[in-house]
RNA sequence: GGCGAGUUGGUAGAGUGGUUAUGCAGCGGAUUGCAAAUCCGUGUACACGAGUUCGAUUCUCGUACUCGCCUCCA
């Protein structure tokens, strides 16, 4: 059994083991997108890093013994503003960015939660809850709004470590006359016509950001869960208020907090308001693979800055390609894979589950892995391939196989033309004509074709930078 | 202004109170007709200052610098 250790937010510290609550329903709730556009490449970051440990939860205490929950936020002012710019319908661009979201993610290796909830189906439990508030004396009704009264939570400020008195001094908070308190935030707010609203005590109005996910989590999570995850900046003030909203309704809610740190590109910060961001979908189009993003993401710890630079994203590219010619030299498919299951051969690494245990160190992981790929034989390699599973970076056997085969991409005069070369220079090789083989194989590797020899035998195989038209002379 | 994180060899990036991270690049070797590919070997790095210690890159305090959050953002 593989231990675990999560950096836990709330007490600074991962000294403690990850004990369940219940080992036979993990209990997981990570905050997810305000659905409105694209998913830039920062989003892909916790969704990945949750993965993974989505992932090492379902190994430890099994697949059926662990319940991941991560969220749509539906309804904002952002997608209100997004649906009148562009003159379609709200339900419109929520549901076509939701799917939009899940291709991408599903790309990048995340396999899909057992929840997705979207807020405007939770609005019920939402407006519940509010009147909950209001009547423990935590929240007050005005002008339309309800407001929660931070004042009334002694512990506000515990979790991102701000006593109420930093948070005045430094205070950028939006004052408005109903406002007890400039720090009280909303949990309900009125809607114009033009506006979504539902009908609530408080009149027509939808709810505030943060009422959602205390929400939502407790209907599906219940009152008392595991693990609550997100992005370092929902630390303040968005789980903040999560936790004072769900602690004054009288909920436990979370244990253990995990935040992951933010994403650069080039070294510098990715916002929308530098203007330097790009999708996981251009990346894509771009012919970056999935499984690329995801070792680069990988390859730094989830609570340090990562840097997206495009020396990265070659490396990656390299040892991913050579991972995957490792297992292609022994054969591996989705047979292969099968057949080591049956012979009980498809075991975890010890080492590397521990490191990943160990607060999700993914680079040691990747380290782990780097040495596994060095067996020699099938079986030997079977943890290597185990890890790789794992770590969501191959998840179809079969196209490790089919990916052996690319060339048939190719257009059909290609081959022929590169075999009749390589038979040419086996000749003048046998005749040691070693001038003419040499420049039958500098022709070659100037349209980019990577002549290999092993044993005297010639392949070839297409390289980077393989370009076609330098052969077409010689059709 | 407040809160928080970080500073490791050419580079990316883990980790540890004394003993090999790992990848990439480099260098040496095996192999090769020569290469490529492959394999083997190789680097003695932990911002600065002080303290604790038999011993600190690893703990404590301070300094400098970088970055993030406090505002829509993951």
């Amino acid at each position: 059994m593989t231990d675990i250790y999560l950096y836990n937010t709330k007490t600074r510290t991962k000294g403690q083991q990850f004990t369940p609550i219940d080992d036979k329903n993990v209990r997981m709730y990570v905050c997810g997108p305000t659905v409105y556009d694209r998913a830039h490449l920062g989003n892909a970051r916790p969704v990945i890093v949750f993965d993974v440990l989505n992932r090492l939860l379902r190994h430890v205490y099994g697949d059926k013994h662990v319940t991941y929950v991560r969220n749509f936020t539906d309804v904002d002012d952002k997608i209100n503003a997004r649906a009148a710019e562009s003159g379609r319908s709200i339900g419109y661009i929520t549901d076509e960015t939701i799917q939009w979201f899940l291709d991408d993610m599903g790309a990048v290796g995340a396999i899909e939660p057992d929840h997705m909830p979207r807020a405007t189906a939770y609005i019920a439990p939402m407006v519940a809850m509010i009147e909950d508030l209001i009547a423990k004396g935590h929240a007050y009704a005005a002008e339309g709004h309800v407001l929660f009264s931070v004042s009334s939570y002694a512990e506000y400020g515990a979790l991102s470590g701000r006593s109420m008195d930093d948070m005045i001094a430094g205070a950028r908070v939006e004052i408005a006359p109903y406002k007890r308190d400039p720090m009280d935030f909303v949990l309900w707010k009125p809607s114009d016509a033009d506006t979504p609203g539902w009908d609530s005590p408080w009149g027509r109005g939808r709810p505030g950001w943060h009422i959602e996910c205390s929400a939502m989590a407790h209907d599906l999570l219940g009152a008392q869960f595991d693990i609550h995850g997100g992005g370092n900046d929902l630390t303040f003030p968005h789980h903040e208020n999560e936790i004072a909203q769900s602690k004054c309704a009288g909920h436990d809610f979370a244990n253990v907090w995990l935040h992951n740190e933010m994403l650069q590109v080039e070294g510098k910060k990715m916002s929308k308001s530098l203007g330097n961001f790009f999708t996981v979908r251009d990346l894509l189009d771009q012919g970056v693979s999935g499984e690329v993003i995801r070792l680069v993401m990988l390859s730094t710890h989830y609570r340090k800055p990562m840097d997206w630079t495009e020396t990265k994203r070659k490396e990656a590219d390299n040892t991913l390609s050579d991972w995957i010619s490792v297992l292609q030299k022994h054969g591996y498919c989705a047979k292969t894979v099968e057949m080591l299951k049956a012979a009980g051969d498809w075991t975890a690494d010890v080492e590397l589950m521990g490191v990943l245990g160990n607060d999700l160190n993914t680079p040691g992981a990747l380290a782990r892995l780097h040495v596994l790929s060095k067996g020699r034989t099938a079986e030997a390699l079977a943890p290597f391939a185990h890890g790789l599973e794992t770590l969501g970076l191959v998840s179809d056997w079969s196209a490790v196989e089919a990916s052996a085969s690319e060339r048939d991409d190719l257009a059909d005069w290609i081959a022929p033309v590169i075999d009749r070369l390589l038979v040419e220079r086996s000749t003048a090789r046998a005749d040691k004509n070693w001038g003419e083989a040499d420049r039958l194989r500098d022709l070659l590797n100037a349209s980019g074709v990577q002549v290999t020899d092993i044993a005297g035998e010639a392949s070839w195989a297409q390289g980077p930078d393989f370009d076609p038209s330098v052969l077409e002379a010689l059709k």
